[in-house]
DNA sequence: CTTGCACCCTGTAGTGACTACAGGTGCAAG
DNA sequence: CTTGCACCTGTAGTCACTACAGGGTGCAAG
């Protein structure tokens, strides 16, 4: 099974991962360059947007931002000798995984005991509403 | 000191660090009741809006969707006898959340991983691009 | 009384990253 | 030639705010 030379979105999309509506929308975002069309006016793709589209969809599923996505994509397309500013995107990114992952660690500590006193039924005072109520959240 | 019987809004927004736009949409969306207003319309709180107020602030703080506090904030309401449904939320929440923190853990992990390969500096094909652009994804 | 200032009002638009239509056209198979 | 899926554009909706613009209110000092 070969990649042909020519696809449509929906065989993009098919291959990539990424819903149609996604690909027309990085198109408007300048993500990815306008491909040629039919004279019918329906978009023609070549494999090296395919590649381009996997960079996208990879570097978007490790949490970056469409900004940082975009400027990745210029420090890879501009082959720039040196990674200095892609490590320093990188790491910034990492820190503020961590710093969200911290934070949801935090809840849901918080959260897992709200629900284990909330003994799933029939208390008169439900103690996860008291809790959302009263909570001395300075202790956090 | 003792917290007043009747407040604007700048001081609800202190009192309950959420910001006026934000206490102002919540009216909007219906979390909170229409307050009292003076004569030239000015929006006049009482101590239980801020404690509804600070229920759902701490109900956010959970990452509880707004709709979900709507519900909670219902049941609460309602007092309802049982904390049945209380629970069912509560506990659906709670795994969706640890799905994220898995997921945000993973994703954390492969790029710990690439950030530590781009050894900071100077060399010639940056080993994190090169591997946005090729890692094997199937082996996430 | 007037001025000044902090505070407040409404309404609208913007954010990020899509997603979901509505209403139309292209293209290939039978 | 018709059927039917795939594709097109453009707009609006999602979530939970946030940020104005362009005014009005209320209170104290001068």
């Amino acid at each position: 099974m070969t990649t042909p030379q020519a696809f449509r979105i929906g065989a993009l999309a098919r291959l990539s991962g990424v819903k149609i509506e996604t690909i027309r929308y990085y198109e408007r975002e300048g993500l990815l360059a306008k491909p040629g069309r039919t004279a019918g006016g329906i978009r023609i793709y070549r494999p090296s947007d395919a590649q381009r589209l996997a960079f996208i969809r990879r570097t978007r599923e490790l949490g970056f931002p469409l900004g940082e996505v975009r400027e990745l994509l210029g420090l890879a397309d501009r082959r720039s000798r040196s990674c200095r500013r892609v490590h320093a995107v990188a790491a910034a990114h990492l820190t503020e995984m961590r710093r969200k992952i911290e934070d949801m660690r935090r809840m849901e500590r918080i959260l897992a005991g709200m629900v284990a006193d909330c003994a799933e039924g029939t208390l008169p005072d439900c103690p996860f509403l008291e809790a959302l109520a009263c909570v001395d959240w300075a202790s956090r």
